[in-house]
DNA sequence: GTCTATAGCCCGATAGAC
DNA sequence: GTCTATCGGGCTATAGAC
């Protein structure tokens, strides 16, 4: 890999796990295994950095986006797909979501975007469960659909940094996405049918373990 | 008040308004009206600051964890009064669940403290709901409760966060507790009796306008 | 394209006068 | 108890050799 690309994915991996504004951007040159100068040839300065991240994130975001539910047959799978496609973004780009605080307070294509990447993304819900609903896998009235959309999206969003703070694993691999995953479920798993609740089940597991 | 209390304060306002990292000791003298110096005379650095602000908080959360339904005649509204001193807490010490990366990586009480704290206030979601169905309030299988306690603790530790990342307005008085109480109540409101739901409204409504 | 050296800034904290 | 003055350290970023 190409110097330029090796420093954004080494900051990117320092930044989620140890906050923006806490990774110098000497101990970002070491982990590169370059000089702390070399980095200012590839990138003007760490907000450029950051903003080289952004544009990444946001054309990821809107390719998760646009996962809607198109075969009312496999709308469960797709659902799952959808779900795992949203963790993937939110631990791939966790610190953009977190470390907004450290960004300083001008403006840019990240903090306009923001808020309408979470409204598109519950909307994104409201959709899959209004198909749930008309696929007669979901018992449930129209009117609590947004509050459960909400709901999931909180949940998913912060299940992370619950662990987290509860001083329970939240590392890759430690199951905390499917914890994540599960603990939204139980939203709504009184209102699904059992066939519905099974393949749902059945198709978040494959997901998962695909990954 | 003393200088000391006034600093202690200042500081915790600022920590939330700003994060315990981006408020610099400069701005913390100058917002108390004191010289720079005259900090390190009331506190030996600002990490003990932080300590005396931890030490307060400690003391606020044992008193709120011990907000539990006593009387089953009036569990609702106990469960009303235990939610707005949760949400009172979380709000006056808003940066010590928030800012907790900005503190270094040195065990202190806090760091120890919290996890259990995290612990027992789901415990405590559960013993309230666990009274409200011995109470015939809420019609809910016993083996729903811990997931219920869980998305209760998240959805109300959480929703202010949202809220800002949304780019909602979560300032003080905006209604974002209100919100979050809201949001919350989402989660079971199906499974409350009518007169439950009513009464529950009316005590979360009287001790919002307390406020 | 990568390195070394260092400038310049901000921050937390100290020393000592009043 | 409060002030002024300043130090030492860590950080981002620049300059210029190779």
């Amino acid at each position: 890999m190409k110097t330029k690309d090796r420093i954004l994915e080494t900051a990117r991996e320092l930044f989620n796990a140890r906050r923006f504004g806490n990774v110098t951007t000497a101990e970002l040159a070491a982990e590169c295994g370059i000089a702390e100068g070399n980095l200012w040839y590839h990138y003007k300065n760490k907000r450029a950095l950051l903003e080289a991240i952004a544009g990444q994130f946001l054309l990821d975001v809107e390719e998760r986006l646009a996962l809607l539910p198109s075969d009312p047959e496999r709308i469960l799978h797709q659902y799952a797909d959808m779900l795992f496609a949203l963790m993937s973004e939110i631990r791939r780009y966790r610190f953009l979501y977190r470390d907004q605080a450290d960004y300083g307070e001008h403006t840019d294509n990240l903090l306009k975007r923001l808020p309408g990447i979470y409204r598109d993304t519950q909307s994104q819900f409201q959709t899959f469960f209004h198909g749930m609903i008309k696929g007669n896998h979901l018992a449930l009235d129209q009117a609590h659909i947004p509050a459960l959309a909400t709901n999931s999206v909180l949940i998913l969003r912060y299940h992370l940094e619950f662990l987290r703070e509860s001083g329970q694993d939240s590392d890759i691999g430690s199951g905390a996405v499917r914890a994540a995953v599960e603990q939204h479920l139980t939203l709504f798993q009184q209102s699904l049918s059992a066939s519905a609740r099974e393949t749902l089940h059945n198709a978040l597991e494959s997901a998962l373990e695909t990954a």
